[in-house]
DNA sequence: AAACACCCCTGCGGGC
DNA sequence: TGCCCGCAGGGGTGTT
């Protein structure tokens, strides 16, 4: 489900409802998610939510017990804040119960999303290390993606895709970045100009902050905290559009597969 | 090192 | 109406 659009508006939504509060239990109803959710987050409880941030597409509850709970949707999970007494529903799997009678609630029906906790003492997670720039601040820039590209071989929609490069750009994203640019998305990502580079940097950084400002992209079932779609599908280009007319030449849309993953792309408008 | 293939899991839409 | 198949927004792991 979300790329990092729909995981900033997650956090958007549900930030201004956790952030002061403190966690009165956790409920573990399902642990089988990526990762088993550890017993240790049975520690949070007591502690005041200080901030809720986002490192990529995870999020963070910081605690005031110098712990931070680390959540992550996979394909399929969604965040909603509830009353703690709203009965649960099929893959409700996690609830953070706050004092105040509100509860945030994972639901992760396919259960590729992680529920972690972080302590003091732990070792620092695999998963926030190695990490690249955020692409919407000024440490993503043409000549990170220039330097890292020399001599790649890998198609450049995958290597935009590697969060070693640049964190947040999924499928549908990376697809319409490189509609943007013009830059056929199975070039190898050695092949693709310092100059097209520049276009395609911006192109990420513009279609990434479009989308959060339109609540994100609802394909099927993404929902802002609120429950409410996001309305960014409404402004996708190429993405699932296969056969349909290229809205700037009308070219029949074509896919084609990078990767394991769907890839779709103007044959005019993109070499 | 770099480039891939594979896998985790459930739900849904399309074809028959 | 029902069954089977293919596919889905991520990404860690293991193989060449």
């Amino acid at each position: 489900m979300p790329e990092l659009p729909e995981v900033e508006v997650s956090r958007l939504g549900i930030a201004p409802h956790l952030e002061g509060q403190t966690i009165s239990r956790v409920i573990v109803r399902d642990a089988r998610l990526r990762w088993p959710v550890p017993e240790a987050i049975q520690h949070a409880s007591g502690s005041e939510i200080l901030a809720v941030n986002r490192r990529a597409k995870y999020l963070l509850i910081q605690l005031s017990n110098q712990a931070v709970i680390v959540l992550h949707l996979g394909m399929s999970g969604k965040l909603r804040v509830l009353p703690a007494t709203t009965p649960p529903v099929k893959h409700d799997h996690i609830d953070i119960v706050l004092a105040n009678g509100i509860c945030l609630r994972l639901n992760d029906p396919r259960r590729f999303g992680a529920c972690l906790y972080q302590q003091p003492g732990d070792a620092p997670s695999k998963l926030l290390a190695n990490l690249g720039p955020e692409p919407l601040t000024e440490d993503f820039d043409a000549q990170r993606l220039i330097t890292l590209s020399k001599g790649k071989q890998v198609a450049v929609k995958n290597f935009i895709m590697d969060n070693a490069v640049v964190v947040g750009v999924g499928n549908i994203y990376a697809n319409e970045a490189l509609f943007m640019s013009g830059i056929d998305p199975r070039r190898k990502a050695g092949r693709v100009s310092a100059k097209r580079y520049e276009v395609l940097t911006e192109a990420i950084k513009q279609v990434l902050a479009k989308a959060i400002r339109q609540g994100g992209t609802t394909l099927k079932d993404f929902t802002q905290s609120d429950g409410n779609p996001g309305y960014f599908a409404q402004s996708l280009n190429v993405y699932g559009r296969t056969g349909e007319p290229c809205l700037t030449c009308e070219t029949p849309i074509k896919s084609v597969v990078i990767g394991q993953r769907n890839t779709f792309y103007c044959p005019t408008c993109q070499s």
